[in-house]
DNA sequence: CAGGCTGGAACAGGGTGGTGG
DNA sequence: GCCACCACCCTGTTCCAGCCT
């Protein structure tokens, strides 16, 4: 065991320090090894301070021969504009703040965080903008985030994960002044328009296959009327199943009474993997094959989905592209436009093994 | 337009404006207000930039009557002091960097980012240091990412996720001399003292309930030979079964392996509780009831635990002290201390439905 | 003399408008 | 009109010489 170079930190900045001696003692401001600034790049590449800051701001005016000179000082001395003087003397800090609220298991709007802020974070970093992040788990919290944001000005803009149900913006943020983008539109509007993309692309699917009798489990609040003409259009039927509560037992409940009833759907779509692997758990063990009785579907990806046997066809969304389109939005907002809608993260099938056509009418007839 | 046309309510009389607000827009601040700085504080108290300086920065030598009508003056004005321009100049932007890197599947070392995030950004704020996030998708990225920190100055110390498999310590950290905190041990030593610590609560939890054979299901690269003296300790004997890809599929082969062979373990313990799914699956496939004939457990706390028949018995561990953690140990990073080692996440048993004493030796006399 | 406070300058590191050759 | 520079700005922090009781 022993150590394993666990610990980091490193000596002073600056390259060319030899052994660290970290006195640790914070006070020594004389020592010759001060930071390179844009200074020393301007007096090495004998220009002003001004011509240094033209080249590395984009600014034309500069001879070619001055510009490459200034850039090669730069090199030279490995200098580049400090970020925290940049943001003092611009107006933006270029930087993004984002608060992540986990109301008890789920994490915001997103199914996939770490996916969202990669590409979040990748869009914005080429853009220059840092990402300030702050995760929490109370709606008092959220608000304490958002007031740190507002007062310090330590970012120009902050990403709000989605307007809460029916909270409407945080009244932080109002009052400040702070500008915000949404990530996700108000949840009436916006989580029906994601959830019947979603469920379209099942539905769309299964229809595909030939099934014609096609139940949705999904929590109370679902579209199902949506969801219903929807499939009309499509020719088929959907048998709505609202779910009082969101855990596997209830789902388990309603699949048994759907398989057991009369006419049951040759399909299910449930709305999540986890209440669709409990669907699928169930029908089996009420002797349905899946897929060759009964398809399954669940409308988000979790990893379960490759786990399961057979393994579950779902829809999953592109949570990286979702961040990138927020990225867009904040650049907007920085440079001072109007933010657009962030585009609801697109949807893709993911068709595994819970899915295939139908029994055919002639082995529909059972031979027990 | 000084406004930026955003949504020009913000300096209204509340948040009760139109409906008809665009939900993804932002806000802005009033045009032409002045934002409010520490000399208009100053003013306000009547007192010099100075005092109010003080007063801000703990330091003594103001009398009780001055420091109360700044701060007054303070919340009047609804003043904080700018962190963009503290960083400038104090030598400390109080930020920390974090990368994120997903390989593959996974992130890093964390189960759990989020909760992760939320120990650890929560730690950080109470103590006024910013979290600046980047999440990348590869070991270019990643690279780049620490590159960014370290020229831009705008962080304090970076937090490393893990000591990658073997690279050792990000070369532009030591190379550009940014401090740096590792969340997470080398692997050698770490992942094995953390998948010791896991296995030994799984062990320890068994054993007391009076198994006296238990299966390991894991990656081969898992320290077999530590799990199974620690387990001799305990009087139990442990089965060892490497996996040789961490697919559900190899799980349920080597399940069905282990329960059809001779003298089968009563119970089986999983690396992940995906892994664990699949075999309690099979198990149950063939025959065996969980948990009255087998107990098994699965060593992390994934969702899909809580969703199976039955439940699934897990190991988890708490991120967010984790986090909590490396806050404390970055704090001394930017204090100028030497940071010291971060604490394995601390694990804990979470008990639920698949694991029960094994079967009686009375039962245990079959009956074919 | 000391504690309490002032006023101002010198920063931190760079951005930018106006000006002059 | 092209190039480059000067001087001031951003917002606080910190240091210092002093002034008042």
């Amino acid at each position: 065991m022993g150590r394993g170079g666990l610990n980091g930190g490193a000596a002073g900045p600056g390259p060319g320090s030899g052994l660290g001696s970290d006195p640790a003692a914070g006070s020594s401001p004389p020592p010759g090894e001060r930071p390179v600034t844009i200074a020393d790049v301007a007096a090495r590449a004998r220009v002003s301070k001004s011509a240094v800051s033209f080249v590395f701001n984009g600014r034309r005016g500069l001879s070619a021969d001055t510009q490459a000179r200034i850039v090669r000082a730069a090199e030279d001395l490995g200098w580049t504009p400090n970020a925290r003087a940049r943001a003092l003397a611009r107006r933006r800090p270029r930087s993004v703040g984002l608060v992540i609220r986990l109301d008890g298991e789920d994490a915001g709007p997103w199914t996939d965080v770490v996916g969202f802020l990669e590409g979040l974070g990748g869009a914005l970093a080429s853009g220059g903008t840092a990402l300030v992040v702050r995760a929490v788990s109370s709606a008092v919290d959220e608000e304490e985030a958002y007031a740190v944001f507002a007062d310090e000005s330590q970012v120009d803009v902050v990403l709000v994960g989605a307007l809460g149900t029916g909270e409407g913006v945080p009244a932080v943020l109002t009052r400040s002044g702070l500008p915000f983008v949404v990530a996700a539109p108000a949840p009436a509007a916006a989580a029906v328009a994601d959830r019947e993309e979603r469920a379209r692309l099942a539905v769309r699917h299964l229809a595909a296959l030939g099934h014609g009798r096609i139940a949705l489990v999904a929590g109370e609040r679902a579209p199902f009327d949506a969801f219903a003409e929807e499939a009309r259009l499509l020719g088929v039927e959907i048998v709505p199943r609202p779910l009082p509560d969101s855990s596997p037992v209830a789902a388990e409940e309603v699949t048994a009474a759907l398989v057991a009833g009369t006419s049951p759907p040759t399909a299910i779509v449930y709305e999540t993997a986890l209440l669709a692997v409990a669907g699928l758990r169930t029908a089996v063990a009420l002797g349905l094959s899946v897929p060759a009785r009964l398809s399954v579907v669940g409308l988000d990806n979790d990893p379960v989905a490759a786990s399961t046997t057979p393994t579950l066809t779902t829809v999953k969304r592109d949570e990286a592209a979702w961040g990138r389109d927020c990225a867009r939005l904040l650049f907007a907002s920085i440079d001072g436009d109007r933010p657009g809608i962030a585009a609801l993260p697109r949807a893709e099938l993911v068709v595994r093994g819970s899915t295939s056509p139908p029994p055919s009418p002639l082995r529909h007839e059972r031979t027990p």
